[in-house]
RNA sequence: GCCCCGGUGGCGGAAUCGGUAGACGCAGCGGAUUCAAAAUCCGCCGCCGAAAGGUGUGCCGGUUCGAGUCCGGCCCGGGGCACCA
């Protein structure tokens, strides 16, 4: 064994190791026969961006620690890998560099795996795909056609952002302070016609599945209940004053209020406010004001609330009044009706509107102690949960669901409304008018209307060579690809050039990972194999705790309903048995402020932080020049802030394992980790003594690790519990908890109590035998490389990845003595030893004949004494 | 604006079911070793206090023998909001 920790030579050698083994290949057990259950451990694939990021490593590292300690657990493990390789980033780079996507995306795939490879990651490599290669796609297009044919596709119009400089749609995200990113111009709502895909037919499934969901965080799965928004309320329709036989729907969680609306409100695009608009150019242009700006939710809630009467007026179902219709800004058309009753006294938006234009607010709810004031809104105004219907005669005296009944009943006898049940999940959009992802498999018939491309002509394969100029979707310059002929009736027709949005890819593809050969078919029984009961842990970042989730469930059920799911284990109800979301990884920001006010953003690794002589940071100076720079606060790594740290540097100077370590101790998975390279300094320094103890003990020679336990010292007797209670909690900390910065912090712990023992006679020899041998397995999924190595020269020959996970021997965990903690009044004033087997009463007596609990006691009797077992007592004088 | 999460020493964090707040690590300080430095090893390290002791988990209030943990109200930071992935 060579005295020096080398890592770039033991990583060398260890992966060469587990390439020539196939270490990380997983064969499924289709015969039933094996008696190792599965784990399937997946991670969130990465889009290939370029190089992989600090988020990507930790992601991958988490996935990695649990898939090599179930195959130490005695599972059959996969842990595979792909590319989410379709994206608007693609585009963006053909753009700014002149270089075409699939190219620039491939490229960025070749770099990629090689860093992931350097890593360690026990990945089964056989398994891997990119979605924009038509072998993945093709299925997805197949499985668009069925859902078509199934009434599951449909078309309608839907609004998106239009560039009128550029003529191209933009993303949310290219809208910024409701101007186009390249052309600076006011960005537009336009309605064009789009596929959506019915995930509203599976709410009520999406939603109460939810339930059945143990292994998520409780958070994602309340963010996905409140996204589906199930309510239950009253759709009713106002008649419009001058024409009874029109009606204005809406919908309304609140129809006790109903006494108290005094106007109704549409969205811009409704066609009450297109009618009004014709006749009042006023009202026209206060549309066309509504219609500039983004689509995205959080502009629009934002926005300052406007709203312009449109002069049509409508009856109030219930008392005949007449009410008049406003145009509001804040009203959206996608969302029920597009239209909603305004009770101002009751909601605090119609509330501020009312106040705002001189409306007329009516109270309808009063609740006892409280007293109404038009001079502010209060919080209980707008809680259903108080009070009841006042100035709303019949109804005057009812709470909420009392008032609710009734009114809906008077409603239905007039045959004007209803009770319904409302989602506020809309159908989701699929069409984007852009060039990298994939087509869409339909074929515009000019007799036949729109066809779907049927299986044989399958897939439509995406031209690889194009002109990306920014200026609309360049599949619609290409006639080589729009011309076609009808499936149908042969005749002249036009293919579809939108192409699918990427969640589409990502909604399956774990899927995919079970059988990404089968030419012939989407999944297959392989799929039974490995996804039987859930995916067994899947990771990825909580940015995706709704959209990406919420869509591959809706797929999962999507493709059952197609019945692609009929083989052995194939009745998959929902996708994820388990989910772990990791935070985010920030860092800190440095910057100089230019003449123009304008920020420069310098990287960490550029400055040097100074301190005073208590480690506070007093200030910082850029290295290259020594003058100072300012302190900005601790952000998400992005290039924006340039505080980004390149993995690859920490890779290449400290090797993988201590990487790997130092992102695994600096945080719990699901909390966001803080960039810090004196952590990393620490991590490689524990790496480093790690290895000499073992030399140490390798130079002394070998011995077994077989140990009479009388033969052992009283320390000796406390390190081996420590030893296998830190075997019990890191198996734990891995396997329930998830939490691997205390299984660390615990490992860390052992080796400082291992040192701090004699040793040197023969029962001291075998324990430190065992002692190392055990840490070399306790670290391995998290250190492999490391791990492999000192496990190789404890035990010659012996293959680490291949041990049983260290189990704790119930002897060694005994103990005679314990300690307990003795309070007065629930201060720490002492403690006391006891046998372990101790009774209250003894206990009780022991403390109080303590010194400490006397001299606290004051003289005073005791009240009263709380024995906690294994723990404290507690004296209340 | 709406939904969700978080806030503990100079820093990252620990305290798993309401029971010793600050494990483990970083930084810092003191010492050993060294011609010197790096590396390594030993010790100290929330705040106030000479000590006894007091005090302390974003802020205010509550429940409890006992609250970082539970409840109510606020402040601050972050994630998502349907075309970033």
């Amino acid at each position: 064994m060579q005295d020096k920790y080398t890592p770039a030579d033991i990583e060398r050698a260890a992966q060469q190791h587990w390439d020539q083994t196939g270490a990380a290949r997983a064969v499924e057990d289709l015969s039933g026969q094996n008696a190792k259950p599965k784990y399937y451990c997946l991670s969130m694939f990465p889009y290939p961006s370029g190089k992989l990021h600090m988020g990507h490593v930790r992601n991958y590292t988490i996935g990695d620690v649990l898939s090599r300690f179930h195959k130490m657990q005695g599972y059959n493990v996969l842990q595979p890998m792909g590319w989410d390789a379709f994206g608007m980033p693609a585009e963006n780079a053909a753009l700014a560099n002149n270089v075409a996507p699939a190219g620039w995306t491939y490229s960025n795939i070749d770099y990629m795996r090689s860093q992931l490879k350097s890593l360690g990651f026990a990945i089964d490599w056989e398994r891997e795909f990119a979605t924009c290669t038509p072998e993945y796609y093709r299925w997805e297009q197949w499985l668009f056609t069925r859902l078509y044919e199934k009434g599951l596709v449909y078309k309608k119009l839907g609004t998106v952002n239009w560039d009128p400089v550029d003529h191209t749609v933009l993303a949310n995200e290219q809208v910024i302070d409701g101007k186009g990113w390249r052309s600076g111009a006011v960005v537009e709502k336009r309605e064009i016609p789009m596929y959506y895909m019915k995930i509203t037919a599976y709410a009520e499934e999406l939603l109460s599945e939810l339930d059945n969901l143990p292994g998520w965080p409780e958070q994602v799965r309340l963010m996905q209940k409140n996204w589906i928004g199930k309510s239950t309320g009253v759709r009713f329709a106002f008649p419009l004053a001058d024409n009874a036989e029109e009606k204005l729907w809406v919908f309304t969680t609140r129809a006790d209020t109903i006494m108290g609306v005094t106007f109704v409100a549409v969205a811009a695009e409704h066609p009450l406010a297109t009618r009004a608009a014709a006749s009042n150019p006023d009202l026209a242009a206060f549309i066309e004001e509504c219609k500039q700006g983004g689509v995205a939710e959080a502009d629009i809630a934002t926005m300052e609330k406007k709203g312009m009467p449109t002069g049509i007026h409508v009856t109030h179902p219930l008392t005949g009044e007449k009410v008049e219709v406003w145009v509001g800004n804040y009203v959206l058309m996608s969302y029920g009706d597009g239209a909603v009753m305004a009770v101002p006294a009751h909601d605090e938006r119609d509330f501020a509107f009312a106040k705002k234009y001189d409306l007329p607010i009516k109270q309808v709810i009063a609740a006892a102690g409280e007293t109404f004031s038009l001079d502010g809104w209060q919080e209980w105004y707008g809680d259903k949960s108080k009070g009841a219907c006042v100035n709303s005669g019949k109804y005057d005296g009812l709470a909420y669901d009392a008032a609710v009944d009734a009114i809906a009943a008077d409603l239905a006898a007039k045959g004007v409304g209803e009770k319904k049940t409302q989602f506020r999940l809309r159908d989701w959009g699929i069409s984007r008018q852009r060039y990298w992802g994939c087509p869409i498999p339909i074929i515009h018939c000019p007799t036949c209307g729109d066809v779907p491309v049927p299986d044989d002509q399958l897939p439509v394969v995406l031209p690889e060579n194009v002109e990306i100029t920014g200026a609309g979707s360049p599949l619609a310059r290409m006639p080589e690809f729009y011309e076609t002929s009808c499936p149908k009736c042969g005749g002249h027709a036009k293919r579809e050039t939108d192409t699918m949005d990427t969640f589409f890819e990502s909604s399956w593809y774990f899927l995919r990972y079970a059988c990404p050969d089968n030419a012939t078919a989407m999944v297959d029984e392989r799929v039974g194999y490995w996804c039987k009961g859930g995916i067994d842990q899947y990771i990825g970042g909580i940015e995706h705790a709704i959209l990406h989730l919420l869509y591959s469930r809706f797929f999962t059920k999507l493709m059952r309903d197609v019945g692609l799911f009929a083989f052995p284990g194939g009745d998959l109800g929902e996708p994820f048995a388990n989910l772990l979301t990791q935070g985010m990884v920030v860092a800190p920001t440095f910057y100089r402020e230019g003449e123009n006010g304008k920020k420069l953003w310098l990287n960490p690794a550029d400055v040097d932080v100074v301190t005073d002589e208590r480690g506070r940071p007093t200030g910082a100076t850029l290295r290259a020049d020594g003058q100072p720079v300012v302190i900005g606060g601790t952000e998400k790594m992005s290039k924006s802030k340039n505080n980004g740290v390149d993995p690859q540097a920490l890779i290449d100077q400290y090797g993988a394992d201590t990487a790997r370590l130092f992102i695994m101790f600096a945080s719990p998975p699901d909390q966001s980790l803080e960039w810090s390279d004196a952590g990393v300094e620490g991590a490689y320094r524990f790496l480093r003594r790690l290895w000499k103890t073992t030399y140490d003990h390798v130079q002394a020679g070998l011995v077994d690790s077989k140990i009479a336990p009388n033969l052992l010292s009283t320390a000796q007797a406390d390190l081996r519990r420590k030893l296998h209670q830190t075997m019990g909690k890191v198996a734990d900390d891995y396997g329930r908890r998830k939490q691997f910065n205390t299984a660390i912090a615990a490992v860390m712990e052992l080796l400082n109590a291992y040192d701090k023992c004699e040793l040197g006679d023969a029962a001291g020899r075998a324990l430190a035998q065992e002692t190392l041998e055990s840490v070399a397995l306790l670290l391995f999924p998290i250190v492999p490389h490391i791990g492999q190595a000192l496990y190789a020269e404890l035990q010659p020959g012996r293959d680490a990845g291949s041990q049983p996970f260290p189990k704790a021997d119930p002897a060694a965990l005994k103990q005679d003595e314990i300690e307990l903690v003795i309070q007065v009044n629930g201060k720490l004033r002492g403690s006391i030893r006891v046998p372990a087997e101790a009774d209250k009463a003894a206990i009780e007596a022991a403390a109080l004949a303590n010194p400490e609990a006397l001299k606290f006691m004051e003289g005073k009797p005791a009240k009263k004494v709380v024995v906690v077992p294994g723990r404290l007592v507690n004296i209340v004088v």
